[in-house]
DNA sequence: CTCCTTCGTCGAACCGGTTCGAACACGAGC
DNA sequence: GCTCGTGTTCGAACCGGTTCGACGAAGGAG
């Protein structure tokens, strides 16, 4: 069940049922409805191997993921179907990298075997061997997330700086003093994770600008570490009345640490940060957040690739996401405060 | 960059670098470590598409997920991660494929086009054209879920049937009568899914056994859906003092729900289910419930199909899991029932 | 009635590997 | 000295497509 096959029952060349399939030579009318009849009744398609063999494109994009050891949050998971849709959209398939350990066996599996057209790299460092190396071998990728010099890549990301400084200011302007950052677990921190840094920048930043008292934390991307740290939290300073997180993992575990702890949300306490939409839905009360639109930065992240696969000599692209604050119920005054400033209109 | 290339360098022949890499005839030692340095100065890695063809095998295996219209679950991620890591273990690669609306295309582009050696399908239904198509092709595939008739084919399950039920009888022991289910949405209930429908099956029979006083529901996989669910529960008969649900994306709903109508748990109220691990202790309180084993059940089903493909021949083999229930806090005893039988020794 | 296009088709080469059969050199056995 | 087996290497065919150059037939212009 081969183009010979074909080519044989129709009675013609294999060329021709080349250009019968691709279009790319006129074929009259009456052997294209021949080849069409044969193929149908054969179930024939072409194989992919010889054909990206033949003309040099898999028509398969790679997607390099954390690796499984880490766990995956909610948002990842998000990102990771809406590629996969896009993808689909533009027939294109996509083969899952894990960039683990030794990142580089699988690595080079995708890109010196040639498995695939083009990548796309999730959780990108600041300083990024991955981004360095195919940026020199020109390889065609698209970054979530940006680099420290990020001005010959292409990329989608998140800006981080101005959503967790965004938080900070919605907190400061319901009089909130005192208030604790939760970031990404220490050897992420310490690896140069981008959002792990951005977002420790924005923080630090508009907590000084606005004058509050703050203390930031690391923390295990799960539930038991977001509780633990928690109680770090409140051993540190008890007067304390307000949270920001990156990290969606840990959230029911900051949550159950508040319980635990006796502050009722929002009354007591204020949590808020950046996470998905739908993951901020599943806590109780439901967590004012900057909705990361995971599915959104999918999508684009193979509109990009795509447009840089179709024309390898455009100039990079890249889109700067800042979504809004969503208020849902999780922030509030703070009622105790000693230096309550009136927040801003609602 | 090609095997030419390298044969030319090192002054043999094409044959020759391709016995001195597979090691499927004797090489001179000499020759062979000429060759190995061309290889290595050149960073010279064969070409996938190119050894496919040849040899006929992509080393690459598909994964067939559900749409992404549906949300997805925690323990599909868990899923997911493994069956990547497993794969990666034994040198293959993962292809995912959307089985949405038009399944047929990708699954089409998978199987016709040659683009894997064999699949994992997750998502099964009881009347399953994926798995019934598969099996007349003979194409090496290993189902997550079995269908009603699965004698000929390989699979790794969870005991739907005997978890659900093993969570009734733990609620019953309790002293609880009047117990709800919450089952995944309707839609995929009327498309015959097999946790769905095992699912229930497990539920309505234990119930019976024990007397229990039931009504089922089904919720969709989001957080507010669960909300919703919860208040029909409570508006359909107020005495019921506790749930047994498969759906783990309306968990936080069903939480919350609960925390709105002032049920307390698991003072006033127990929960339990099928949950991943992880997802259970993201919670206040964390759940009872037998846990996913969403990793284990990757590597089973990479093992699996591993074996089938290096043994085609080989009798259909499967893993029915059926994990314990890990007792967290969620569920308590029924402290206001008519018929307050005592619980077992807990 | 020629000459020149245009259309439709074919054969051959190529993509980059794998694999089979054969050839050659060499040493052992008779 | 001749034969035979073994170790090493080469050339050619093949996997299943794509694509280029050429060629014959048909049709229009002169």
């Amino acid at each position: 069940m081969n183009i010979g096959e074909i080519a044989k029952r129709a009675g013609v060349s294999r060329s021709t049922v080349s250009y019968a399939l691709s279009g790319k030579r006129s074929v009259s009318e009456e052997t294209r409805r021949k080849i069409q009849q044969v193929i149908d009744e054969l179930g024939y398609r072409p194989n992919a191997s010889a054909r990206a063999l033949a003309n040099g494109r898999t028509s398969t994009i790679g997607l390099v993921f954390p690796p499984a050891g880490n766990h995956y949050t909610g948002m990842q998971l998000d990102f990771i179907g809406s590629v996969v849709e896009a993808a689909a959209a533009y027939d294109y398939d996509v083969l899952l990298s894990p960039s683990g350990v030794d990142s580089d066996r699988s690595f080079q599996r995708l890109l010196a075997e040639r498995r695939v057209d083009g990548a796309i790299l999730m959780e990108i460092r600041l300083q990024d061997d991955r981004v360095d190396h195919l940026g020199e071998a020109n390889f065609p990728a698209v970054c979530i997330g940006r680099t420290a010099s990020s001005d010959g890549d292409w990329w989608v990301g998140l800006d981080h700086t101005a959503l967790v400084a965004a938080c900070v200011h919605h907190l400061a302007d319901l009089g909130h003093r005192r208030i604790a950052f939760v970031n990404r677990p220490e050897h992420l921190l310490r690896a140069g994770y981008e959002s792990a840094h951005r977002g420790l920048d924005g923080f630090t930043k508009a907590a000084a600008e606005r004058g509050l008292t703050t203390r930031t934390y690391c923390c295990g991307d799960d539930a038991p570490s977001g509780q633990t740290c928690l109680e770090r939290i409140l051993h540190d300073d008890p007067a304390t009345t307000a949270l920001v997180t990156l990290n969606e993992a840990a959230l029911g575990g900051l949550y159950r640490g508040l319980s635990v702890a006796g502050r009722h949300v929002p009354r007591d306490f204020s949590v808020t940060g950046v996470v998905a939409g739908r993951w901020a839905e599943t806590v109780t009360p439901q967590l004012t957040a900057a909705d990361v639109p995971a599915e959104q930065m999918g999508r684009l992240a193979v509109e990009l690739l795509v447009e840089r696969l179709d024309h390898p000599d455009a100039t990079p692209r890249h889109h700067l996401l800042a979504p809004p604050i969503s208020l849902r119920a999780s922030t509030g005054p703070a009622h105790a405060g000693t230096d309550l400033r009136s927040g801003s209109d609602d």
